[in-house]
DNA sequence: GTCTATATTGGGATAGAC
DNA sequence: GTCTATCCCAATATAGAC
């Protein structure tokens, strides 16, 4: 079908995007990549302009990440200690931001932008349990400072989380060159507090 | 002193950079924020191009960062409790988060460019001692976790400031509306881990 | 639906007068 | 050191043949 043209122009774009910005990458580029001839306008059949192309990228994204699961251990063994399970969930997740990465890498080159991409990228973390599903799994083993204030609790966690991985991504380095691992079993020790004074 | 006009130039670019990218800021633009006639090339008798330009601003803005002290409370009352102390510390590192957000914001649109942004912004941040001069203080308080791993911990702390930080930039709320003083509050306390079961 | 060709704009950069 | 004027190119977008 000739129409999966549509298709491998939004994966072109999406690449580009995430990896030089829109602004810098020319409608040409998008063509030679999706198989067309660069200077033609072939591009235009099927998208009005770059910006229409950029809404539908997104909303293609997001509803992809959307669908797609979360995947982690569901508690399979029920007696495991909590800070193991709580650190194989945060691994789970840095491996959804790395997903989610293209479109967060758009949001900040598009920042100024018409669209409220912030508002949709941030819907979809919400709406993936991101923020909130991650405060009853605290519950399961509360510490005082968790039990006194979890959504606290949850935002120390999500912005570890998040930091990490940004500074992954845009330094080229974790802080401090500490491994996923080694960061994700630390974050899980701290909040769950087992061995204390 | 005519020469003034390099500054407002800088002055000007790191604005316009900092809120719409480099890409998007026109030379024109430049020159006239910086009360130069919009057309006109005079931009050019201060500075090469535009690369030379982003690279003066950088150094500059760089170099007054790293001048500038932190400034935070050097423990004048040394009997208050840990906590108190990380957090007030933890709050003024946001502070100076704030100030590199010009050129976190730079170096989240020029990833892809040949100066190595990323590099230059995450040496002055690591000499800053945001990496390194945390450590100190975690080990006047050294819960377990802290005590195995202090890198891990040091770890946890900054990317938990800084995706506090660039979340709440970019994505225009901190994660689940916890403000600063909340935040940082909690961080410490799980750090610190006083009141423990 | 893709091509070649082209109109058009915006922005980087230079020339030369003042 | 700033101006006016201009060149040049890269990129958007369209026209019309196939």
């Amino acid at each position: 079908m000739a129409s999966g043209t549509r298709e491998r122009i939004m994966d072109v774009a999406l690449r580009l995007f995430a990896a030089q910005g829109v602004a810098a990458t020319p409608v040409t580029a998008i063509e030679a990549g999706a198989g067309l001839s660069a200077g033609s306008g072939s591009f235009y059949r099927h998208f009005r302009d770059k910006h229409e192309l950029l809404s539908a990228v997104l909303d293609r994204e997001l509803a992809k990440v959307a669908e797609d699961p979360i995947t982690w251990v569901r508690s399979p063994s029920p007696q495991r200690p909590p800070e193991t399970e709580l650190a194989e969930r945060l691994g789970a997740e840095l491996a959804f931001l790395r997903r989610l990465l293209p479109m967060i890498a758009i949001l900040m080159w598009e920042r100024a932008g018409p669209n409220d991409l912030a508002g949709r990228v941030r819907q979809t973390m919400t709406a993936r349990g991101i923020e909130l599903g991650i405060a009853d799994l605290l519950l399961q083993a509360p510490t005082p400072p968790v039990k006194d204030d979890p959504a606290a609790a949850a935002t120390v966690l999500i912005s570890a989380q998040l930091g990490y991985f940004l500074s992954t991504e845009y330094f080229g380095a974790p802080p401090g060159d500490v491994e996923a691992d080694r960061f994700t079993a630390m974050l899980a020790r701290l909040l769950v507090g087992r061995d204390l004074p």
